[in-house]
RNA sequence: GGACAAGUAGCUCAGUUGGUCAGAGCGCCUCAUUUACACUGAGGAGGCCACAGGUUCGAGUCCUGUCUUGUCCACCA
């Protein structure tokens, strides 16, 4: 053995036998019960980060599985990320000087394509060189045809059933990206904006979106506010910057009399309490700001200005006219902006499709009260629930290329949509037009991503998704925990009427050394590759698990990280020890340990004893989710009691003890290797041992004695 | 406005159902050894476990309140 551990050369090795001999696959253990988890797919848009690397706690859960003879598999894939993927695409081309817009539809998704094409790659590799025991024979995509075709049929079914309706409504639209979002993937930041009290007539009103008042169709008050009773239902004659107009007064108990003066414009078009408002009382909807972000004609002359120069300018003319009573420059509220580009967020009235949720969200929060499905850390289920019980329709529409097209054509003689599986309809079945109109618009990646569990086993082998649907874990960090898990448990359910998994398993998010949030912005991102080749994917591996409480956050340590390298370098040497430095004359470990039982020694039965608390230790652990108490307890006693006590008493009669030197060794190894797999693949096959891998071999249970 | 998490040695963090729980890693100090391992071993210094009350024979560990930090949610114009 060299003086030095080569993780590198040993990881490769060990990963490429692993692969290659189809370990990895659920048929090394064809009569195991099914065990499986889907691996969250990472963005295909760019190369994994560090945080990616949580995924070990998946592995963890797989080797254990494999070892106990499950019949194991974990699915990996990557997804598109449709709106994601998107605005990192059209950064490069900023900088080539181009723009989406001067593709047509066909070309950019193939360069989307292309370039999603080259980061699969690099991500697969990352994955590969953390030791990640992933099925790759099953991998998927979610733009393969296959899971296209599964998604296309569950929008269909729901289209059937009534779940799914087409509507105007007002929808977060981010004017730079051109695209609208799901009330999800707002970001709301505090801001201090000026709040004008503006003159409507005899009436004052507060408001800071003085641009808007071209679409106002009516001023609210709350029904019993006794100030304005004499006003409601009457129509004021205003004196407005475009000249003399008429306006309504309606009562709504939506408006709260302590804000402001007691009295609101009501905006259908550009407010969604308004458009509710709007709605009750049948008003009007005038749209009076674009998508593209700027006043329209119905601004007179403030026309084709943005909403920002145009509020300065009619807040200017305002006061010129003696419009303005007064102006709160403290004021204080909360913007909704794109969270990409910080644009602000405008609401605007737009034709999408809503998946209408109340029922799905009902059965979504039933499986995990009934405790069908089962959230660790348990505190999640208070924000899971929240959601899901204030939940409203979800827009699956977006106005971008790079996702599934939505199949439904639209038929302009009847005014009706036709939805279809994805094959393109060649007349309509009511008129007989043959020129019907495809939507241009494309899904919310969460609906395909929601889709994920049940699609990627369908579409990956046949019969594969009777034997391990539902799945038995989703573990994933606790940012998506709405975005993505609860939309699985939705669509899991109404689809396949099973849940899709048993288990949710939240892990924190991995920060940088200073504990920062990593963001390209920030280039702060590291590149799991540079840990691995600079500490070994066995430490990296253990430093994510070790001396954190599981689900907690963690900053990127390299203390820990050089903490967990010495520990494998310790492996290392105890294996040289034993191994390398055994005694000419010393009996080693036979097949059924025999050589051990007859020994009587107290050190050897404490140290037997202490293994076996440690194992029972270990597996109990890994089956509660408390990975960082197994990773705790398999250093303490290796590195503590076995390396430091036990070899150390056991210099002055090595011969005796080589047999338990081998067997405490092997069967820690085996107890390590769900979390550092290279380094004790390596030492178990220079150990006495049965069977091909470390990987195949049976969990030391309780009490092997 | 609400929710969740965290506040324990200089730093980073463990301490599931209250009674060897006052701990680990790193750092610091002393000593040892060419030892299987210096990516080492033995030992040591360092903490009113955020604060204030309370429950209890006994509380980092339970209850109440306060403060600080972080994260998330919410249509206040």
């Amino acid at each position: 053995m060299d003086k030095v551990y080569d993780q590198t050369k040993t990881e490769e090795k060990w990963y490429k036998f692993w692969e290659e001999s189809g370990f990895f696959k659920p048929e090394v253990n064809p009569d195991g019960k099914p065990y499986t988890i889907i691996l969250p797919p990472p963005n295909a848009n760019a190369p994994l980060h560090f945080g990616h690397a949580m995924y070990v706690v998946e592995d963890i859960l797989i080797r254990y599985h494999r070892m106990l003879g499950d019949s194991t598999l974990w699915l990996p894939g990557s997804d598109h990320a449709g709106f994601e993927t998107q605005v990192v695409f059209e950064k490069q081309l900023e900088k080539e000087g181009k723009s989406r817009f001067d593709y047509d539809r066909e070309t950019l998704y193939q360069m989307i394509w292309d370039f999603v094409q080259d980061n699969k790659g690099t991500m697969e590799g990352q994955l590969r060189k953390m030791g990640f025991s992933v099925d790759w024979s099953r991998m998927k995509f979610t733009l393969d045809p296959d899971i296209i075709k599964i998604v296309y049929k569950t929008f269909k079914k729901m289209f059937d059933d009534g779940l799914i309706y087409r509507g105007t409504r007002i929808v977060n639209y981010c004017t730079k990206h051109g695209t609208s979002f799901s009330d999800l993937e707002v970001l709301y930041e505090d801001r201090t904006t000026p709040l004008y009290y503006i003159k409507y007539g005899p009436l004052i009103l507060a408001t800071v979106r003085l641009e808007t008042k071209f679409g106002d169709t009516a001023v609210a008050v709350h029904p019993r506010d006794t100030r304005y009773q004499q006003y409601i239902g009457k129509e004021l004659d205003i004196e407005t910057v475009l000249g003399p107009a008429k306006i309504k007064v309606i009562s709504d108990e939506a408006v709260d009399p302590e804000f402001g003066t007691g009295v609101v414009k009501v905006t259908p078009a550009h407010s969604m309490v308004d458009s509710e408002i709007g709605k009750r009382h049948n008003l009007e909807v005038r749209q009076v700001i674009g998508f593209d972000g700027r006043l329209n004609e119905k601004a007179g002359k403030f026309a084709g200005m943005r909403v920002k120069e145009a509020r300065a300018a009619i807040a200017k003319e305002m006061q010129e006219k003696g419009l303005i009573e007064k102006i709160d420059e403290s004021y204080k509220n909360r913007v909704g902006v794109c969270y990409k580009c910080g644009t602000e967020i405008e609401p605007l009235p737009l034709e999408q499709w809503f998946i209408k949720v109340g029922d799905l969200a009902k059965k979504a929060i039933e499986v995990v009260k009934e405790e069908k499905i089962k959230i660790y850390p348990k505190n999640w289920e208070t924000t899971y629930f929240r959601w899901l019980e204030n939940i409203k329709d979800w827009n699956i529409s977006r106005q971008i290329v790079w996702g599934m097209q939505i199949p439904a054509w639209f038929c302009k003689n009847c005014d009706k949509w036709i939805v279809t599986e994805g094959e393109t309809p060649n007349k309509c079945p009511s008129c007989e037009n043959v020129s019907l109109e495809r939507d241009p618009d494309v899904f919310d990646t969460w609906f395909s991503s929601g889709q994920w569990p049940f699609a990627t086993l369908k579409a990956s082998r046949p019969g594969g998704f009777e034997k391990f649907y539902p799945t038995s874990v989703i573990e994933t960090m606790y940012d998506i925990l709405l975005f993505w898990v609860a939309r699985m448990v939705m669509l899991g359910i109404y689809s396949t009427g099973k849940i899709p998994f048993k288990d949710i398993v939240l892990h924190g998010k991995v920060l940088d050394p200073l504990g920062k949030k990593m963001s390209k912005s920030k280039g702060n991102v590291v590149n799991p590759i540079e840990i691995v080749e600079q500490y070994g994917a066995d430490a990296a591996r253990m430093a994510l698990v070790y001396g954190t409480a599981f689900g907690h956050d963690q900053a990127l340590s390299h203390p820990k990280l050089q903490a967990m390298r010495n520990f494998t370098n310790k492996l290392w040497n105890i294996g040289r020890f034993i191994i390398e430095f055994a005694p000419e004359d010393a009996k080693h470990l036979d097949k059924n340990a025999t050589a051990i039982q007859s020994l009587s020694n107290s050190n050897d039965q404490e140290i037997l004893a202490k293994l076996n608390k440690t194992g029972e230790a270990v597996g109990k652990a890994i089956d509660q989710y408390r990975f960082h108490d197994g990773a705790d307890a398999l250093y303490e006693f290796i590195w503590h009691e076995f390396a430091d006590k036990y070899i150390e008493q056991s210099k002055d009669r090595r011969t005796e003890t080589q047999p338990v030197l081998e067997y405490i060794f092997r069967t820690s190894l085996e107890l390590l290797h769900p979390f550092m797999p290279f380094i004790t693949e390596e030492l178990w096959q220079k150990l006495p041992h049965e069977g091909k891998s470390i990987m195949l071999a049976n969990w030391p249970g309780k009490n092997p004695f």
